[in-house]
DNA sequence: CTTCGCAAGCCA
DNA sequence: GGCTTGCGAAGA
């Protein structure tokens, strides 16, 4: 018997599976999916087992047995198993990565190094002596010094030391040390009389248990409520009053809060339609993909949550994706008061165990519902019966290193495989949905009204250039400004939006034009006032601010362009009784504060949430009357395709904010190009509009959704290097893809150099190109076997969500 | 002739 | 990816 097996090893000539001798001892419970330890060269890898079978064309002497089981039960069903031959393919990953990226990442291996002492009879060096410490086995970590290094990989050949890696689990079952306390009270009866009358907190003990004989407790609940050591229940535990017992337990991420149960509200005739459309085709078991395209506030959720108590009712099961869960606690209590413990909400701010207890509740069938953000998608479910992706639009459902999956497709993917209905959500679906909606590839159902009938809120639009005009360098308009203090003045919240985090985007020197650029990119620095530095948003590296002008060493240092925390140093100076949250990724870097953060703004402990494109999404206070957006600019004129689109979708779902209940909401937009149709559009809330302009652009550009798109970034620390084989990249294209395939470049990337490494890249634009991952695949292959030894980077990107 | 450093080759 | 091996260069 044989396991073809995958090992932990991210290689080229390694993607492929290894078949293994299968022990005696494992044959009748080794299944394919489950991991193994196997031997790899001359080391132990983590492998999965894709296959089992009886013959094998490896050459007896090289044939070598799997090292130990480590599952029981498979972590990988026969749909997992599948679904990574289409990922493989689909993005062009390693098939290791694919099947990593299905599982949680406690199950994933943990190499450490042992070093050992085989000879004891040498005298180790007095630094070798000082790493052991008393001990025969130590781990042997990556960061000791050269010399250390150099000493032990001499004592190893003189085989006096040993190294041995040795492969464990992240994260093991958290366990609880339960008492079984003995059930014959006679037995107890004799044990108490036998202690010594010295050993009075024994008696005590025992006598207790008396009362308690055959039951279970907790062994940190028993010492408490006795008020008594360990070692004294050792002790009566070792006369036989009770015997220990480890018991698996799920590490409880939501032990403190309190959730009330709600019931289902009532639907609008809209939303009774959608949902009506979705049972309909669920009953069926259709593998059909809705576009629910329901304006911000129509209750797109109240509609998931109803197709999703049905699904429960068969005992299937529901998966929603949302595209950050940190930033919609809201979106997910709904989904916890609706369905208590039978939901797990996979967060980011869960740890390692935390996750793999979700997971393990949802492979067990504990849970039915899982809350999560893309790799959610991925959840263990074996009945689904629906699968929802809330605004669908948002670009963190592709995932942007390997394995570059989106969570759509997967979602696609799976529906087929479960025969289930897939629904897209979004207020402002993108192009490439509401176009295949249109097409009838998906079903399209639209939400136009609020529930109680709510307007949108008014939309005004800012020509900043006429602010300046009038004398108004502020970066707040009068209008702006003049609403933030009426807002002040009536005490309610209110919502300022822009989308650059620090104080300035850039430091010039006034006297030689010169702009602080960062060291290792090709990117100005921004200045941060609270620590007094600057910083590079892409590398991360941060210096002093300079005094003087690192090129003519002029003093006339200048800070220009605005970020979030000078926004708030103007709002201190203009409003000094305004009470000013900031949200962005400087302020929300520890887990939890972005919870912290909502939560101070939702009761009431301040009257500005200022914040970066984090804000945007699910927000929903019920005392947010004023939005304003400081500058809608920033999103529009970027080197991309969907920059159009983007701020559409940003400026739509900033104004979705406001009056979202009782109270009338407003909007300001400020803005140095009023006229730009993405902005004219957001005003009115017309999405059909926008749509129908933007498929113009879009179809003379030949840009998705006319075209598929895939994009190739080549980068190395020599510009030459990166420009020769980025024009080598772009002539091969040009050889092995059809003539009616456009291959734009090789040009260099907008931000030409990012961490000290130049930038090029190649566009495919695409209509009909069926042997497109074929083609590509051979492009890896050369790249892999050849370009990389040269210090060559090449990514591919299959639809991507960016092109920049 | 030994030792060091690095590129090449292999892994069942 | 990580480990061994084999080769050439540097040093005694």
């Amino acid at each position: 018997m044989f396991a073809e097996v995958i090992v932990d090893v991210a290689a080229y000539p390694i993607d492929r599976p290894f078949d293994y001798a299968v022990p005696e001892k494992f044959q009748t419970i080794i299944e394919s999916g489950s991991r193994v330890k196997v031997p790899f060269g001359n080391r132990q890898v983590l492998g999965f087992v894709t296959a089992i079978k009886s013959e094998t064309d490896v050459p007896v002497e090289k044939q070598k047995p799997v090292g130990e089981l480590l599952d029981i039960e498979p972590v990988l069903t026969q749909e997992m198993l599948e679904m990574t031959k289409w990922l493989r393919r689909h993005t062009l990953c390693y098939e290791i990565d694919a099947l990593q990226v299905m599982l949680p990442s406690a199950l994933r291996a943990k190499y450490e190094k042992i070093l050992e002492i085989v000879d004891h009879n040498f005298e180790l060096p007095q630094s070798i002596q000082a790493m052991f410490q008393q001990k025969d086995r130590v781990e042997l970590k990556v960061d000791e010094s050269k010399e250390l290094l150099t000493t032990i990989k001499k004592l190893i050949k003189e085989n006096i030391l040993a190294l041995e890696t040795v492969v464990k689990q992240k994260t093991a079952v958290k366990k609880v040390r339960m008492i079984l306390i003995e059930s014959d009270v006679k037995k107890l009866q004799e044990i108490h009389l036998n202690i010594s009358n010295q050993a009075k907190k024994q008696k005590d003990v025992v006598k207790w248990m008396m009362n308690y004989a055959g039951t279970r407790i907790v062994s940190t609940d028993l010492l408490k409520r006795l008020n008594t050591s360990n070692a004294v229940l050792q002790a009566v535990m070792e006369k036989g009053a009770a015997t220990l017992e480890l018991e698996e337990v799920y590490r409880d991420p939501y032990a403190d809060r309190t959730i009330n149960v709600s019931a289902k509200h009532s639907l609008t005739n809209e939303q009774h339609l959608a949902l009506s459309e979705i049972i309909f085709s669920y009953d069926k078991h259709e593998a059909k993909t809705f576009l629910l395209h329901g304006i911000t506030g129509s209750g797109k959720t109240e509609v998931y949550l109803q197709a999703i108590e049905r699904a429960l009712h068969d005992q299937k099961e529901a998966i929603v994706l949302v595209p950050e869960i940190s930033l919609t606690p809201q979106m997910t209590n709904r989904f916890k008061e609706r369905f208590g413990s039978l939901v797990a909400v996979l967060h980011s701010g869960l740890s390692t165990g935390e996750k793999y207890d979700e997971w393990r509740k949802i492979k067990r069938g504990e849970v039915k519902v899982v809350v999560g953000a893309r790799s959610a998608v991925f959840a263990p479910f074996q009945n689904i019966g629906l699968i929802i992706l809330d605004e669908e639009h948002e670009g963190t459902y592709k995932q942007d290193d390997s394995p570059r999956y989106h969570a759509r497709d997967v979602a696609i993917w799976r529906s087929e495989y479960h025969h289930c209905p897939v629904i897209l959500g979004s207020a402002t679906p993108s192009l490439e949905s509401y176009a295949r909606a249109k097409k009838g590839n998906y079903s399209l159902l639209t939400l136009t009204k609020r529930p109680r009938d709510q307007a949108l809120p008014e939309v005004s639009v800012i020509d900043m250039r006429e602010q300046l005009k009038n004398g108004n360098r502020s970066m707040f308009s009068l209008e702006l400004a003049e609403s933030i203090r009426r807002r002040l003045d009536k005490q309610e919240q209110m919502v300022l939006f822009l989308n650059r985090r620090g104080h300035s985007s850039f430091v010039l020197c006034r006297d030689c034009g010169t702009v602080v650029e960062c060291p290792n990119c090709d990117i100005s620095m921004t200045y941060h006032r609270h620590q007094e530095r600057i910083k590079c948003h892409y590398c991360g590296e941060e210096s002093q601010v300079p005094n003087i002008c690192p090129e003519c060493k002029s003093d006339h240092i200048r800070f220009f362009g605005t970020g979030t925390q000078k926004v708030e140093e103007e709002i201190a100076r203009l409003f000094p009784t305004a009470r000013v949250l900031r949200m962005d990724v400087d302020t929300t870097r520890k887990k939890g504060s972005h919870e912290h953060i909502l939560k101070l703004f939702g009761d009431g402990k301040a009257d500005i949430l200022l914040g970066t494109q984090m804000i945007a999404k699910g927000l929903d206070f019920p005392n947010i009357t004023l939005v304003g957006v400081l500058s809608a600019d920033t999103t529009l004129h970027l080197a991309d395709f969907r920059a159009a689109e983007k701020t559409f979708q940003l400026l739509t779902q900033v104004s979705g904010r406001a009056g979202r209940h009782d109270k009338e909401g407003q909007v300001i937009v400020q803005t140095y190009t009023p006229e730009h149709y993405a902005i004219q559009f957001a005003k009115h809330h017309d999405f059909v509009p926008f749509y129908n302009q933007e498929m113009v652009n879009r179809k003379q550009f030949a840009y998705p959704p006319y075209t598929f798109v895939a994009f190739i970034q080549i980068t190395h620390e020599d510009v030459l290097m990166t420009a020769e084989y980025a024009h080598k990249t772009a002539n091969w294209l040009r050889e092995n893809l059809s003539n009616s395939t456009e291959i734009i470049g090789p040009t260099a990337s907008s931000i030409s150099r990012v961490q000290n490494r130049y930038r090029y890249q190649c566009l495919i634009k695409y209509k009909k190109e069926p042997t497109l991952p074929e083609v590509l695949q051979q492009l890896t292959r050369i790249y892999r076997t050849d370009w990389m030894k040269k210090g060559i980077l090449m990514s591919i990107d299959l639809n991507p969500s960016s092109i920049m």
